[in-house]
DNA sequence: GTCTATATTCCGATAGAC
DNA sequence: GTCTATCGGAATATAGAC
């Protein structure tokens, strides 16, 4: 349970700048901004912080570790490799506003940045490698075939579900988030031993 | 062979656009910044477009265009289904560039505007479809199994090349593109029946 | 067709009152 | 801590000479 109490400027400010981010970017999000969102004057943005760029590495920060809590509540849940891995990409989304940490990875100054960079560079890590552990443990209780090499199908899964935000986006439309989503799960669902489809 | 001859204004601008949407994207490209790249003055890109978005829209369809022979070449290539997806897939790419095309859909306003979404609408439809229709000519011919479904395995994979990106941008490293792309052609390559494994 | 000059608005940050 | 006032520069476009 969140406590009620009013949030404080610095708060807000972290906050309005994840909407921010989210929505338009770095580059495309502007001080301004920040400030008429979180409703606080620019005094009290440039007391909390040294300046946007310090802004939004809290915000990206915060919104990096929002993401990881989510996706370990689905490759940490029960069932098998197959069946958390199917809940990882089943998993509700807003298709259409895309990847909060992923859409950082097209700013171009914040790729330039390693300490903005730091934060997409360990989530996405900490990502692959948590699918590559579900993957081997799988194929080391005899659910899965070898093939393939958990690190590479963890990168496969990984991509999936960032490139199927690009060709929704591009569509306007989630379906073809849906279908790579569907692809990627029918060919994983191929390499279950016999004895272990429950689903699918 | 082109033409040797000196490029007219027109034609510097639209390149010099299609180069900095790819490197900073549409909110990070400036009319100014086009003009020194051109080598031209403002007079002159006023005189042959009405401004940014038009620049941006010629700009757009001209690498759409390229990026869609360039896929053709491959996935119309020799060989089985595998063998042209695979083509596709391993094709030399400057991976820490980025898609110049998936980038656009980061990109607010231009996800925002029909026409500006358009191109990338059609050249990611074209992409789908002509996956489906190498992986639905493989399985007529008896070389991949029924799963997944064509649209579905289109969808995956060309969203593995779109998150491939992704990865690799936060990393700042090429890796995690190869694997993603080693990934789903050992998930592709276990779909083939047996006889036609020829390569992998 | 192409150039330079100018206009208007926004960006990101600083100064200093309260 | 938070506010308003202000600054130097860039973004995007228009005006008008050549």
């Amino acid at each position: 349970m969140s406590t009620q109490e009013p949030l404080g400027a610095q708060e807000r400010l972290v906050r309005s700048t994840q909407e921010l981010l989210w929505e338009r970017g770095y580059v495309g999000t502007s001080p301004k901004a920040i400030l008429e969102r979180a409703g606080v004057g620019q005094g009290s943005m440039y007391h909390h912080f040294s300046g946007k760029s310090e802004l939004a590495l809290a915000a990206i920060r915060r919104t990096a570790e929002e993401l990881k809590q989510g996706a370990e509540s689905c490759l940490g849940g029960p069932g098998t490799a197959y069946d958390r891995i199917a809940a990882y990409l089943l998993r509700e989304r807003r298709v259409l506003r895309g990847c909060p940490i992923g859409r950082m990875t097209q700013d171009r100054d914040v790729v330039r940045s390693a300490e903005l960079r730091q934060p997409l560079d360990e989530l996405f890590g900490w990502l692959q490698g948590r699918i590559a552990e579900v993957l081997a443990e799988g194929q080391r209780r005899g659910e899965l075939t070898a093939e393939p090499a958990p690190a590479a199908g963890a990168a496969a899964v990984a991509a999936v579900v960032q490139g199927g935000y690009v060709l929704a986006r591009a569509a306007d439309d989630p379906a073809p988030f849906d279908a790579a989503v569907q692809g990627v799960l029918a060919l994983l669902a191929a390499q279950r031993t016999p004895g272990t489809r429950t689903t699918g």
